[in-house]
DNA sequence: GAGTATTTTTAGATTCAATCTAATATTAAA
DNA sequence: TTTAATATTAGATTGAATCTAAAAATACTC
């Protein structure tokens, strides 16, 4: 975990440690708030910037994505870093990852442009 | 004007209308704080709460449309309803309507789910 | 080691979009 | 009219996210 986040040139201080073994080990969404409000077997709680910090930190170095869900009106946080798409399961209110091979988009169409990113968010259920 | 917003159940009041002409004349994206700015020839600023309600009314009733756009970091409203993706072009930092037709998406690999709704924003610039 | 510079963490203040409140104004119905 | 329902309002409030400026921790130099 320490050279995890040394090979990304951040310290690997106390409290970046303790995040990326909450966050990193298997993939995840979750929001500030849930980081602000695990204690995570620490005598202090975490200050809401140091949240803030250290989470837009992991993203700005690859550690993490983030992307805002208008269903839940908040920026999520993944630590699925791969390309993939996602779903909002509206029945368990939960985001789902979604394989992008599983979703084909062909942007071809769409002439005089040079498309960057593409972001896809859908809504659905279990049949 | 009037006649399109009774037929959707909505009186047609002269906030509403003024905003409805000013918004559904033609299709354009723009954000209540716009609106809240505009001040359409009038003697007295529009109510931010009032041009909220309006705007989520027509919201509901199907005038409009409204997505949150990441890149703006807040609420977009579209008067462009009929079904459509995003292309943010970060040149002209503008959003652009990108007709579906343009643009194939295919589900078909997600078993299982039932997809109730797609969005799709794309980032890209003129090439 | 001490002393100094740099980075990290912090509590609380601040921002900003959006919503809410509770009162007033306007329109409709009786 | 009078009364009821709806619309509008200024300002308060919310909540996620950022900022500030000071304290704490860590690294670096001698
Ligand atoms: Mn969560
Ligand atoms: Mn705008
Ligand atoms: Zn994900
Ligand atoms: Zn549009």
């Amino acid at each position: 975990m320490n050279q995890l986040l040394e090979k990304r040139g951040l310290r690997a201080t106390p409290h970046r440690v303790r995040i990326a073994q909450k966050v990193l080990q298997e993939h995840c969404h979750f929001t500030a708030e849930d980081i602000c409000g695990w204690a995570g077997g620490l005598k202090k709680r975490l200050s809401r910037a140091t949240v803030y910090n250290i989470l837009n930190e992991f993203v700005a170095v690859g550690l993490l994505k983030s992307f805002y869900s208008s269903a839940l009106g908040k920026t999520i946080y993944d630590s699925n870093t791969e390309n993939h798409f996602h779903l909002y399961d509206t029945d368990k209110d939960q985001i789902l990852d979604v394989d992008p091979s599983l979703v084909t988009v062909n942007t071809s169409g769409l002439k005089g442009y040079r498309i960057d990113q593409i972001e896809i968010l859908m809504k659905g259920r279990r049949r």
